[in-house]
DNA sequence: TGACATTAATAGCATTACTATCATTTATAA
DNA sequence: TTATAAATGATAGTAATGCTATTAATGTCA
């Protein structure tokens, strides 16, 4: 892969396009390291700031709150992880190949160089694990909704579940699994981390535990 | 059921206990509501104060922060569901029917009067769907971890575990399966409620059908 | 060169998340 | 009953957070 990547994220996300500027990425970039580092309940617009050596006003004009920016990382991951979905599945015809190839991605890091991209992966993916789920497991949900932000998280669910249908045209959730697939990568991955008892890993699977246990959920449902 | 119910929450979760005192009851009573009303991220101790017609000092004598006081709430919830599920399947011998009624507790509100309980049912159980993640998915967790305090869930986790081990004595990942099934069956009814595309929910079936989804997930993979 | 738009810097304010102090009420036990 | 401790209420205060407004500086292209 040699070439530019970028990914037009919802325009209602963000105040001022953080593509577009200079300063812009930079926010992104190092908002990332801040919230892998402090969590997203303790990351602050002031820190963001401090940390890059700009104000937090300066961020203010970006995104309207640090909700916002962080729908925004999300909305570029399910984007990317579309993309790279696409990318992957090119040159496999075979249903089941397909599938396994989605699970083995949404439970592995993102791979290290693409596209030219200086996002840390390994920081992002562990944003994604951990604070994903916090975009829209909001209040506000349904007002927020309506502005067609988490269009991208809905593609990308109702491409995997195109994957679904085509390898079992019988079976009748083919959404619901999906986006159970892409949770339940989200939640093992983060229980194997941190609360292995609500799980099965072992020591010696520690890096595969998800992998093998959504892929043996997902063929065991549709055969 | 005619009886008073009552669950020790670990210690370690509160500074003073809330079941001990009249002011501590209205406080778990109270949260509630207005959790329920304004969304974790919205709910303040001044607000909840306010709203008891108290003040922010006492309710901090209870609870370090708002965080421990979800925590509280969701502990509860989950030692009361484990209650629930041992009552509900005392005379069921058939470990298919087991885990049909343990997933239809977990995609259904809570029994309206048990054990003279006047915490809001649907309110609670609305904040189990969107808040409960939020008590784990924190920079903390494995320091929180330490003390304990997620023992009811990892409880609540095995004692379905074993149910599903009983019915498949040979299924790898009874652990794993068990928290997913929690997991999603919130998820799935959050994203009926709110997100339909992310699932296969009908105008027909819409209280129904994480309840339909997710046995359908459970046993295509144990068979 | 000058008009105009973009970006930065400063300041400020309301709310949030606590902590401390002291007075008052309520339960308890000598 | 009285003393004594424990729980609550009232008031205040501090530092951090979340956000807005205003002005200053910089670039840009007609």
């Amino acid at each position: 892969m040699d070439f530019k990547l970028s990914f037009k994220v919802n325009e209602a996300v963000y105040l001022r396009d953080p593509e577009a500027s200079e300063l812009g990425k930079l926010i992104i970039k190092h908002s990332i390291d801040l919230i892998y580092n402090l969590g997203f309940e303790s990351f602050t617009f002031k820190k963001l700031a401090v940390e890059m050596g700009t104000t937090e006003a300066s961020v203010y004009r970006y995104f309207e709150n640090k909700h916002r920016l962080l729908l925004y990382i999300i909305s570029w991951y399910w984007k990317y992880m579309d993309f790279l979905i696409d990318y992957q599945l090119q040159n496999i015809t075979d249903n089941k190949q397909k599938l396994k190839t989605i699970i083995k991605m949404l439970t592995h890091e993102l791979p290290i160089s693409a596209g030219g991209l200086d996002y840390n992966k390994k920081f992002l993916n562990q944003i994604v694990i951990s604070e994903s789920s916090k975009v829209y497991l909001v209040k506000e949900v349904t007002e927020i909704n309506k502005s067609e932000v988490f269009k991208p998280y809905k593609e990308l669910c109702a491409k995997i579940a195109a994957v679904v249908s085509a390898y079992n045209k019988k079976y009748a959730y083919p959404k619901s699994l999906s986006s159970t697939i892409i949770e339940a990568s989200h939640h093992q991955q983060f229980f194997s981390q941190h609360l292995p008892r609500l799980t099965d890993v072992t020591p010696k699977n520690k890096n595969e535990f998800a992998c093998l246990f959504i892929e043996n959920l997902a063929f065991g449902v549709l055969g």
